[in-house]
DNA sequence: AGCACGCCGACT
DNA sequence: GTCGGCGTGCTC
């Protein structure tokens, strides 16, 4: 069952369901007292349950299976690894369409006449009935303006003045296209005649006709659409052609996105890829996983496209991983540009129509789904046929999913999947997570670098800016240094573009009292609200929160208020008064807003009508620019100081990702990072792009505090609206955590954001050395969580737990 | 998770 | 007195 419960649950089936239903395919059955819910059939057996009688199936709602044996198995190792239901599993693996939940309906009891029976509320029922054919409990709770209704309309059942019912809808509706075809007395020539000849008084209707045979003659089938554009006839005039028996209608079910275009074969690798292509083939011959550490803009695609090509020759599926905001329309073209239609591409932004697609022809195995281009949760597709997975990015934390369970990491998911498909997987990046490239010294993983640049352009020249020293000598204007500016200049003055990166934290835009300092906060949550200049109101990110802006401040009452825009927003200001003559363009969550609002500016960007554009790290990812010359980052510390382990690891990679933005063109490009403390050890690896060195200091860190790659973390979250209750909840779990495994559990702490819909948060992790079995820790925790569960007090208190919370 | 059931405080 | 809030237990 799609819930968050451990066990399954045993229904009875007739003989002939029982020859019939196969593992994996969904039945409608009833659960709990009135409730139809999509299971999915996980085993079929003889062994009837002793201690319950099983309920009969509802219905079958497949006829061959929706789910196959290979994702069984991937969703028992995600349930187990990452200690959830196999039922969240089932739910975050499946388009919603798919899990078809039922409603309760109310109708009319046609035969009731003893209208005077009824109480007032029971009446207002019967009454909204003689209207409406049919209502659903939530309409009823709508009418008599209550909550609890189901006393009210039991009564009238009782009364017999209505029946209930359960319905399921389907949810995924087909498109259907509609086409024109000759209607079957008009097939033979000498009926044809006379049909024109009929026609001759109505003009547009002949046209109709005659364009109708024009476009005949390419044997293809014959949109309704298409004709009437072609004969610019509307559509009323087929309407009544189809009346006189003349055309006829009928309908094509298409797919919502399809390919059309050309394709063209894959460019020859330089000798430098060829080289790092020959070293991964190489090493797939003895390694299931591979890492490539290709530099950016080495032409690592170009690499993967020539291994896609070999598996699809194979007759094998493939899955390219992305990181969702790299998933951008410049990588999809490109991948289009050698495969076309062999591609079908899986999105969070997809509708749940246009996912039930994509699944369906990846279950079908299709031609236009011999690629996956996806995000995270396309893992989650029916290959039954993988020959090669690409993770691309791979040190990016976005494959992992934090809210809702499964909290899996799609990257180490997608390694399981390989190894149950016997499947190739590599993971590609220019900046490795330090676990994986530990992974490939360790030789767990293959090991193949690409070092050098696509047609040999040098890596960007860093330079790092000491900032306290520019401001020192009075050189700062604003947030830039002088000579960021110049460099600026310089490349404009060139005609070329220039990036420049502010980091978001800290950023967002937000409203606070100048008087009194004051800052207007979440209700439910404990964070201050933003300030959305569109609409001029304030928002929480976390609950949907929002009020009209205030004109003057709670706290003081004073009219100061003063609203401070992003980060980005300000740095737009001072550009557009530096640079008066150039175009100047923002890309932050402001700008982006809408459906296309991302792919304008990037495409204004790439059609050089913005000379600078200002934005946050989601400039850096999935995109290329070829006249981009200079990078700027504005303010490289607040990476720095950030409290996580991970910080120095991130703000390297971020750092290098962005400035692999610089130069990708002959000319050697330039990088230019602001900071106070340019002496800072990450900050003079990025300037040589020494990863090397990165890797073996932060390792020695993370051996020293006992951190991932050595140690392991599960962490575990909980949450409940009474404060008090979660305090002394996380502190007994505390002490219990600690008689197991001592210094190794980390904690009690508050999270950064300690109240999130009026839920209060406390964090605990615990640290599993190397030696120490992961399955024998996650029982023991198991363990506790019962006793912890067993405390009455301790009972309504929400327990995450996140394995590999990182 | 969702839902029914049952207990308890707070309003007409 | 009713209504809605919330803890409790259960789902084949
Ligand atoms: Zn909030
Ligand atoms: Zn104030």
């Amino acid at each position: 069952m799609p819930i968050p419960i451990q066990k399954t649950f045993t229904y009875s089936v007739t003989d002939e369901e029982y020859n019939f239903l196969k593992k994996g395919m969904r039945v409608a059955v009833s659960f709990g007292k009135t409730k139809l819910f999509t299971g999915l059939v996980f085993n079929i057996h003889q062994k009837a349950p002793i201690l319950y009688e099983a309920k009969d199936i509802h219905q079958i709602l497949d006829d061959k299976p929706l789910v196959n044996e290979h994702q069984l198995k991937h969703w028992q190792w995600i349930a187990n690894y990452y200690i959830c239901a196999l039922g969240d599993v089932f739910r975050a693996s499946l388009p919603s369409a798919f899990l078809l939940e039922s409603e309760t309906i109310v109708y009319k009891n046609e035969a009731f006449i003893n209208e005077n029976e009824l109480e007032d509320d029971e009446f207002l029922i019967f009454e909204a009935l003689q209207h409406q054919s049919q209502l659903t409990i939530h309409q009823v709770a709508d009418i008599l303006g209550k909550k609890k209704v189901m006393p009210i309309v039991n009564e009238l059942i009782k009364k017999s003045a209505i029946y209930i019912q359960e319905k399921i809808y389907e949810q995924y509706k087909p498109k259907l296209v509609k086409y024109v075809r000759l209607h079957s007395d008009y097939t033979s020539d000498d009926s044809l005649n006379s049909l024109l000849e009929d026609l001759s008084r109505a003009k547009k209707q002949r046209v109709a006709v005659l364009t109708f045979f024009q476009l005949s003659t390419s044997k293809k089938p014959i949109k309704a659409k298409d004709l009437e554009t072609t004969a610019n006839v509307s559509s009323a005039v087929l309407k009544s052609l189809v009346d006189k028996n003349i055309f006829e209608f009928y309908e094509i079910q298409t797919d919502r996105i399809n390919f059309k275009g050309d394709t063209n074969t894959l460019k020859t690798l330089n000798e430098f890829q060829e080289k790092a292509y020959s070293e991964i083939k190489e090493t797939f011959t003895k390694k299931d996983v591979t890492l490539l550490h290709g530099i950016t803009s080495s032409g690592k695609t170009e690499i993967y496209t020539k291994l896609i090509q070999e598996v699809l020759d194979d007759g094998k599926q493939v899955l390219f991983l992305l990181p969702e905001i790299a998933l951008t329309t410049q990588i999809i073209t490109r991948l289009q540009f050698y495969f076309g239609e062999q591609i079908s591409v899986f999105h969070s932004k997809y509708s749940m129509n246009e996912r039930v697609e994509v699944w369906n022809n990846v279950l079908e195995n299709k031609t236009k789904a011999q690629i996956i281009l996806g995000a995270r949760s396309s893992i989650f597709l029916p290959f039954s046929n993988l020959g090669l997975i690409v993770v691309d990015e791979e040190h990016e934390t976005s494959y992992k999913q934090f809210e809702p369970s499964p909290r899996y990491n799609a990257r180490d998911a997608a390694i399981v999947l390989s190894k149950m498909h016997q499947a190739k997987i590599l993971l590609g990046s220019a900046t490795p997570s330090l676990e994986s490239y530990f992974n490939a010294q360790q030789n767990k993983y293959g090991f193949v670098v690409l070092n050098r640049r696509f047609n040999n352009v040098q890596l960007p020249k860093i330079e790092l800016i000491d900032v306290k020293e520019k401001h020192k000598k009075k050189e700062m204007k604003g947030h830039f240094s002088d000579r960021l500016l110049k460099l600026i200049q310089e490349a404009l003055d060139e005609k070329e573009q220039v990036i420049l990166f502010q980091n978001r934290r800290g950023y967002s835009p937000i409203v606070e009292c100048k008087t009194c300092g004051v800052a207007p906060q979440c209700p439910n949550c404990d964070v201050s609200l933003t300030f959305h200049k569109f609409r001029h109101e304030l928002r929480c990110h976390y609950c949907s929160y929002q009020r009209a802006m205030p004109n003057s401040c709670s706290a003081c009452g004073s009219n100061t208020l003063d609203t401070k825009g992003f980060g980005t927003e300000q740095i737009e200001l001072e550009l557009k008064e530096l640079f008066p003559d150039y175009k100047i363009g923002r890309m932050d969550l402001d700008t982006t807003r809408g459906k296309f609002g991302y792919q304008k500016i990037i495409g204004a960007f790439e059609a050089r009508e913005i000379d600078v554009l200002v934005g946050t790290q989601m400039l850096s990812k999935g995109l290329d620019f070829d006249n981009v010359t200079l990078v700027g980052i504005l303010n490289a510390d607040t990476m720095l100081n950030f409290p996580d382990f991970r910080a120095h690891e991130r703000a390297y990679q971020m750092m290098v990702q962005v400035s692999g933005r610089a130069g990708r063109n002959k000319k050697q490009g330039n990088v230019a990072i602001q900071t106070y403390n340019p002496y800072h050890q990450i900050l003079q690896q990025v300037s040589t792009t020494n990863y090397t060195e990165m890797y073996k200091e932060q390792l020695q860190e993370r051996w020293q505090f006992k951190y991932p790659p050595y140690y392991r973390l599960i962490k575990i979250t909980l949450k409940h609206r009474d404060y008090n209750k979660v305090d002394s909840g996380v502190n007994w779990l505390f002490k219990a955590l600690y008689a197991s495994f001592g210094e190794h559990v980390l904690g009690p702490t508050a999270p950064a954001v300690s109240r999130i819909r009026n839920q209060y948060i406390k964090n605990i992790v615990i640290k599993i050395p190397p030696k120490q079995s992961l399955a024998n820790t996650k029982n023991q925790v198991a363990k506790i969580k019962n006793t912890f569960e067993a405390v009455k007090d301790f009972r309504p208190i929400r327990f995450i737990m996140d394995v590999d919370a990182y």
